[in-house]
DNA sequence: TTAGATGCAAATGTTTTGCATCCCC
DNA sequence: GGGGATGCAAAACATTTGCATCTAA
């Protein structure tokens, strides 16, 4: 489903978020992506039509995203620098050797949510006092053998 | 089980790794410890006994630990440095709004790969063409509310 | 009108690197 | 003895922050 401006513009305002031209355009790129882009690759993409944007909004506005819900914080394997998703739907990620994110296919997602369960993440809760916000699941993919 | 000087230069030998002095002090403080320390609380733990460590030596320490499979890295989830572990049973994590890590029960983390199951993992190698290196398990505890 | 967002530059924090010296094998 | 490891300082990155200016509400 593609995301109008309009569209966009009514989902930061029902999260309480202004809604600003820069913030608007990280998020449509950000949502057009399949790639995890990260802060730096979205900031190329916007400039293309917005070339006074700056890394630091960029940044300031992913991090209000992820604070608001709006996105995911794919945290890097082997250094480098974090990595964005707008897609929320419960998948599973695959860290690749180079830093990059791939998405693991919905039906095999789907089937390890269904194995992991709710029921395990409430007894960790209860025994661990703790309430847990989200599950990460990365699968990390090896780097391949030097000739 | 405590690790002598002698395990610990055994175990370096039979990865083929130049057993040296702050190579067994920092990887014996990582295995003694079950706090997931980053590499500067590793750097003032040796210290107490080895003043002269330097921060540059234990992370490239970490990293040889880490690539000769002797020690996982734990990636952080709101910035701040890497944490690392010896332990290399098949737990889970639990990521501490803090920045910290807790380790799963065992039970508990047990269950969840016991759930998971290699048929699984087998399966996204087998339709992704990758070769699946670890599986990362983090819970994100929730930020309390702000009052 | 005004609280909050932006852009720039400088600061911060983490990790890596260059190089002279040291020391395990 | 020699090649890899160490320690120090400086560099390289990723990210955050201070502040003057702008802008959405």
């Amino acid at each position: 489903m593609p995301m109008t401006d309009d569209h966009i513009h009514d989902l930061f305002r029902r999260h309480g978020l202004r809604a600003t031209r820069q913030r608007e355009r990280i998020y449509a790129a950000l949502h057009a992506s399949s790639s995890h882009p990260s802060a730096d690759e979205l900031l190329a993409a916007v400039r293309e039509s917005d070339p006074g944007l700056s890394l630091a909004t960029v940044y300031n506005t992913l991090d209000v995203l992820w604070e608001a819900g709006l996105c995911r914080r794919l945290n890097p394997v082997g250094g480098g620098p974090s990595r964005y998703d707008a897609d929320l739907s419960n998948h599973a990620h695959v860290a690749m050797p180079d830093g990059r994110f791939m998405d693991l296919p919905e039906d095999l997602s789907r089937r390890l949510a269904d194995r992991l369960g709710a029921d395990l993440v409430a007894e960790v809760e209860h025994r661990m006092g703790i309430r847990v916000e989200s599950v990460n699941l990365h699968l990390i993919a090896r780097m391949p053998e030097q000739p």
